[in-house]
DNA sequence: AGTAAAATATGATATTTGTCATACAATTTG
DNA sequence: CAAATTGTATGACAAATATCATATTTTACT
């Protein structure tokens, strides 16, 4: 079992506070795991009894409207904790987790996190700020979304997931969504989210080969918004 | 100057936690005054020194998008604490805050509030849990933004006001809005939204009487949902 | 009280977006 | 590999919503 200590988590997330001892306390009671793309790791009302370290891959937070539709909330990248918000507020998850990409994951129980949480101030100091760092974000979604046109939300959208997740070699988006999925970021339906991807093809500000998305004028895409 | 210990803020906030030495420190730092109706608290961009308990009154938390409206993200009452977020994150604030009713708020230092932070665990641990439930409600208010309609949205929010703020004898809701208001809180153009509030009150769902809203056949608008 | 300004209301119209239908392509499965 | 399923694409149309114009009402001001 590995020791914690070399882990990414450990230099994205709030575990960074913790010190060796605590590394090894982790260390020995969490469980890790795979989850393959399309898996869930959690359903949206489901108790957790614990939280989850993100070691490698990508899940979709999302939450599953009245119409059917699933909104995703937030995109979940390696180095980056799962279900604290759950945790924290002793309820059950108000969202699914569902694999994105094949996931390398980590299971905490909640008695060792609460345990942190009392006797490492400065722990709960880093949850503190990366809740707060969602709930600017999911601020920021908000106006967006309540705001802004279909166009300017998917122009936005594949600039963030360009900067977020990045490009592979040949300047393709390295995290790779199905239209339904982009469709469930922007809060819209999945054949105008079609329609516009290929009218930004059209339009020659991006490129799309299969599931491939490459932004090739990201500055018509950044004036869009 | 007040001693603290009997303020509303007590009852509801994160404060509830600090004993009664840490109450008489904050009373001897502390600088109360009031916010007139439509005065604003701190603008979008504001570095603050501090945060707020609001003693008394109702104010609005809204970020100003590029089209020119303002999108209200939440409303905050009395018993509750402003500013927490931008200090925590070490950041300046990422909304504006503005008086909806008059208010009486009592403003505390910055380096008092981290103090608490350092020292007193429970502290912590309350402000995280209030955090974390306003990122669960704004996860929930970008699903309905992303996934309802104005005529849904609309229904919600005025069940919500009664649900959150109460309602007069008469039986009108207690917070008054302004259509500008209201329509920024479902997201949508004010024209769109008193012709709404017109087509309920034609349906007989709601009463109009200037700013009044009461609403007489919730069971219809809970329908709409 | 009387005037100006702001808020509310409503119609006409344009634009955006969603829905349904269908075709085609890609992927999975036996 | 063939069949079936799923994902992507596009057209036609309907519905929702925004915008602009213009009254009307309410509120603020001196």
């Amino acid at each position: 079992m590995g020791k914690c200590e070399q882990c990414i988590v450990r230099e994205f997330s709030a575990i960074k506070a913790l010190n060796k001892d605590e590394l090894l306390k982790i260390a020995d009671c969490k469980t890790s795991y795979t989850v393959k793309k399309g898996e869930t790791v959690f359903d949206e009302g489901d108790a957790l009894n614990g939280i989850y370290c993100v070691k490698d891959g990508i899940c979709k937070l999302s939450k599953l409207s009245d119409n059917g539709k699933d909104q995703i909330v937030k995109l979940v990248k390696k180095g980056e904790l799962l279900g604290q918000r759950s945790l924290i507020s002793e309820e059950s998850t108000n969202l699914s987790a569902v694999a994105v990409e094949d996931m390398q994951v980590c299971f905490i129980p909640k008695q060792e996190i609460l345990q942190f949480f009392n006797e490492n101030n400065q722990f709960s100091l880093n949850m503190m700020k990366s809740v707060c760092g969602d709930l600017k974000d999911a601020d920021d979604n908000m106006v967006n979304l309540a705001q802004k046109t279909v166009k300017q939300r998917l122009a936005e959208t594949l600039l963030k997931l360009e900067s977020d997740f990045g490009i592979h070699e040949d300047g393709s988006l390295k995290i790779q969504l199905s239209r339904e999925e982009i469709a469930g970021m922007i809060g819209t339906a999945t054949e105008s989210c079609i329609r516009l991807l290929s009218e930004f093809n059209k339009e020659g500000w991006i490129s799309l080969q299969g599931k491939k998305i490459t932004l090739s004028n990201k500055k018509e895409l950044q004036r869009l918004i």
